[in-house]
DNA sequence: GCGATCAGCT
DNA sequence: CACAGCTGATCGC
């Protein structure tokens, strides 16, 4: 308890309940709902909240692991040479005998000495302090920006500070999608789970910390688009278990965006977590070998829709939808070009739909193609053109499916194509009224322009995850999205609780 | 001039 | 709201 109490001194709270690690705090006011018990150096937790079931995890993480011997550092099972990761190894401190606390980064605040700042410029900090009294500093006097939701940490707004605990796997020198906090003391081995900006942010072509472990599509991106050196980068395929720093690792697909996995970890004593980066949980994920033969005790799960209000439809009869309307529309307005909005990647099989169901091919713009064929799907590279008069399916930014943006993309085509028929696939596009109905989506309309907001999404919907975390049936969850609010968090706990009841 | 970071915005 | 970014300003090199 006196660690916890000590870190409650002084004005350093980012959030309601979470300091600048991301670390939720005990509440320890007399109106307090929670209680909270020591038992041999552990804090056990009798209520039932989040910040209870997070403390009273019920197992034992002190001695996670012991220090290493003179073994082969890396023992992967595939060959691939590993020298250039001798390279900066003394800078690698070993994880010899922590406590959960330090593993996950809570430390007791000493000073500088104890803070892993790597020269943040003196200049911007102070400048960030000027304006505002009510800023929030923490103890080096940085301003610390509040994490009012899980974007702001993943964004790393206010970098340098420290990885929060839910990037750490415990037992292991293991963070997943913690890029942006600079070295990251005992962390051998980076994970990614995919290539997005907000779990990439921090790698560029400086990146020297440490070996980065993704999917092979993952490490095409990473190389290509941020220019990575490629001896930093370790592919693992698919459903292949590999041993990385002693512990058996597996990449399992996601069911998010091209690259995604999700990250099976083994550890030694034989218990296994279970980080789903970004994911879609669906039935085939449930006939996962390794899921089937080792239950997962902790999941760190992607709670984006973690709220009874996010019901929609598979991806497949969005998919379906979205060529309906399109046939229909050309039948009616053949020379109506069709726009789907996306970002880097993901959302292709939108348009991979729209490009079958009518037979065209799909334009988009050079740095997109270029992504795109780096996927090596063959279904995909054999539609992609590079001219926008030869098809009338073309693949946007998201940003630009705006009703005069388009009207100008238009006009670039003159009497070519006289209407827009734009599609902006997000999970947000649903609605409480719409629910999983599709013909009730109605698009908004602007001259020749219409824009259907569809719901296809790439992150689980409640049912699915309530489905999946069902199907595991873990010790503990620790979820990942939506956990800067305090409220939040204990609803999407005692919603975990009511889906465990035995 | 280039890349990285950050506030603000959708 | 915020999926996963983008834009523009600023700073260091």
């Amino acid at each position: 308890m006196e660690i916890l109490t000590d870190e409650r001194e002084g004005d350093i709270s980012i959030s309601e309940n979470l300091d600048e690690n991301g670390f939720p705090f005990l509440p320890l006011s007399p109106e307090s709902e929670s209680r909270y018990e020591e038992t041999d150096g552990s804090i056990l937790a009798v209520d039932g909240s989040f910040v209870s079931d997070f403390y009273g995890s019920g197992t034992d993480w002190s001695c996670l692991r012991e220090g290493e011997s003179d073994q082969k550092k890396l023992e992967l099972e595939r060959g691939t040479d590993w020298s250039c990761l001798k390279e900066g190894e003394s800078d690698r401190k070993k994880l010899v005998q922590r406590d959960l606390f330090q593993m996950w980064g809570f430390k007791k605040r000493g000073g500088p000495s104890e803070c892993r700042v790597s020269s943040p410029p003196a200049m911007k900090r102070e400048k960030r302090r000027i304006n505002g009294h009510d800023s929030i500093s923490d103890w080096a006097g940085r301003k610390v920006p509040r994490l009012g939701k899980e974007k702001t940490a993943e964004h790393c707004v206010g970098a340098r500070r420290a990885c929060p605990f839910y990037k750490k796997i415990p037992g292991t020198p293991f963070t997943v999608d913690a890029f942006c906090y600079g070295l990251i003391e005992g962390c051998e081995a980076y994970f990614l789970s995919h290539f997005h900006h907000d779990h990439y942010g921090g790698l560029s072509k400086r990146w020297s910390h440490g070996p980065i472990y993704c999917t092979p599509l993952t490490a095409r991106l990473v190389k290509m688009c941020l220019s990575v050196n490629p001896l930093f980068i370790h592919p693992l395929e698919l459903d292949t278990e590999y041993v990385v720093e002693g512990i058996k690792v597996t990449m399992l697909e996601a069911n998010h965006c091209p690259g995604a996995a999700l990250i099976h970890f083994r550890l030694g004593d034989g218990r296994c977590y279970l980080h789903t980066g970004d994911f879609r949980a669906c039935k085939l994920m449930q006939s996962h070998p390794i899921l089937l033969s080792h239950r997962v005790n902790v999941l760190y799960l992607d709670t984006t829709y973690c709220n009874p209000k996010y019901r929609f439809p598979s991806k497949e009869d969005v998919v379906g939808f979205v060529a309906r309307i399109t046939k229909s529309t050309l039948a009616k307005q053949p020379k109506t070009l069709v726009v789907v909005g996306a970002y880097s990647i993901g959302k292709e099989h939108v348009y991979i739909a729209i490009s079958k169901a009518l037979g065209v091919n799909i334009y988009t713009d050079a740095s997109r193609r270029r992504i795109l064929q780096s996927f090596g799907w063959p279904e995909l590279s054999g539609k992609i053109c590079s001219l926008g008069q030869s098809t009338p399916l073309h693949v946007l930014p998201i940003s630009s499916l705006r009703p005069e943006s388009l009207q100008q993309y238009l006009k670039k085509y003159g009497e070519q194509f006289t209407a827009v028929l734009a599609f902006r696939p997000t999970g947000w596009s649903y609605s409480e009224a719409i629910g999983n109905q599709l013909d009730l989506i109605r698009p908004s309309s602007k001259g020749n322009v219409k824009i259907y907001g569809v719901p296809y999404s790439e992150h689980s919907s409640f049912l699915e995850l309530r489905d999946f975390v069902q199907f595991l049936k873990p010790d503990k969850i620790i979820p990942t999205v939506n956990v800067g609010n305090a409220a939040n968090r204990d609803k999407m706990q005692s919603h975990f609780r009511e889906w465990l009841k035995t």
